[in-house]
DNA sequence: TGTACATCAGTGAACGCGCGTTCACTGATGTAC
DNA sequence: TGTACATCAGTGAACGCGCGTTCACTGATGTAC
């Protein structure tokens, strides 16, 4: 049977993964050892670099994973035929729920910087556009007239606004806050932001 | 004469400061090396140790020095008796010009987490509080009748969207926007929420 | 289908090195008289 | 003020170890006949 070599190599590459994802997920980034994800893997050292290049690469591809998994839950068919408004609240607040939820993933989105030498592809760089993508959308409602470019970089500033609140509450620099009262901070921002859109609009007008 | 020692001690330990300061602020706290700081100090490797418990110690110390600087720089007197939408405003320009000015220095303020063994202490992790009195402050002067305890969360919050914001230009993930479309990004941004406030205020009365 | 050879994925011991920290030593500072 | 001794800040070579990566080997998969 043809293939065999493949299937196996395919095999060892998602139980790597796989593996990767449930040590960063336990234990942070910051504590991932290549040494522990061949043993949760069943493969020996070695292995690891016949499937990836590096541990950087393999935490890429993790990240990827990472991506879409928050990309799946922010596309939630839910909230299709709500107001602009309401779907950029459902986005705010599916971040959250993922972060909190799914938080060392989601914090080795943002820490986890290769070294010059292997930089991140352009491919993973790209995987990101899609959350500015799914917030430019109900901002192109709220603001018909804005160009596109400008709405990119508010779509922007607006996931930067959400996230910064978000991280400083997870990251525990300060104090950390009841999740009901996050939520409730974060909501209110977002309806805040809205309710300031919509009213240049009608200024522009 | 008496003292000499610890006038040596004390020189000491400002030199490994500064020394240690120039190298963050060059080459980022990742790259930050004992040797190098007590090369560029003019002492032995082992002076470090005399000085500070550890190097972890030293970091505090020099972001205890960037808070400092960051506290002068956001308390200038020149918007004393400006509006407190302006005076929000001001602080969100002046933090944003800080980290752009300092910027390793600055990220250095958020990446640093020293091992569990030798925890951030207590008196650090209150330097940080100043950003959350300088920001209530005009806040308590929009919104009067906030309970102080909100007026603190929303604080928070305000720092946290503007640090996002700032971040997610400086930290290089996505794509950098020219300084002056982040200022206005920042500034519509602050202006948006203080509006917001203000009409939650009189919606309030 | 079976046999002989070729390939190459996977192995894991060994490498290498970066780098924080230690510690036996010494020479400058402080103390006693 | 000067001398003898005590202290201890500062020295820098050596330690130690964590950990990513390599590489000579081997056994499973693929190919040829």
């Amino acid at each position: 049977m043809a293939g065999r070599r493949e299937e196996k190599r395919e095999d060892l590459k998602a139980r790597l993964m796989e593996a990767a994802r449930e040590r960063i997920a336990r234990d942070g980034l910051g504590n991932l050892r290549a040494r522990d994800i061949t043993q949760d893997a069943g493969c020996a050292l070695g292995g690891l670099y016949t499937a990836f290049t590096d541990l950087a690469e393999l935490v890429i591809h993790v990240n990827s994973s990472t991506l879409k998994a928050l990309e799946a839950r922010l596309t939630l068919p839910e909230a299709r035929d709500k107001s602009p408004t309401d779907r950029l609240r459902n986005l705010a607040q599916g971040y959250l729920a993922f972060a909190v939820e799914h938080r060392n993933l989601w914090k080795a989105l943002f820490d986890h910087f290769p070294p010059d030498t292997s930089p991140t592809p352009q491919w993973h760089l790209d995987e990101h556009l899609f959350l500015m993508d799914v917030i430019a959308e109900p901002l192109a409602e709220l603001q018909p007239d804005m160009p596109p470019e400008d709405r990119a970089i508010r779509a922007r500033t607006l996931f930067g606004a959400v996230h910064g609140v978000v991280s400083i509450s997870l990251e525990g620099r300060f104090v950390g806050l009841p999740l009901e009262r996050l939520a409730r901070e974060v909501d209110e921002l977002v309806v805040t932001i809205a309710a300031g859109a919509e009213r240049r609009r009608e200024a522009d007008a």
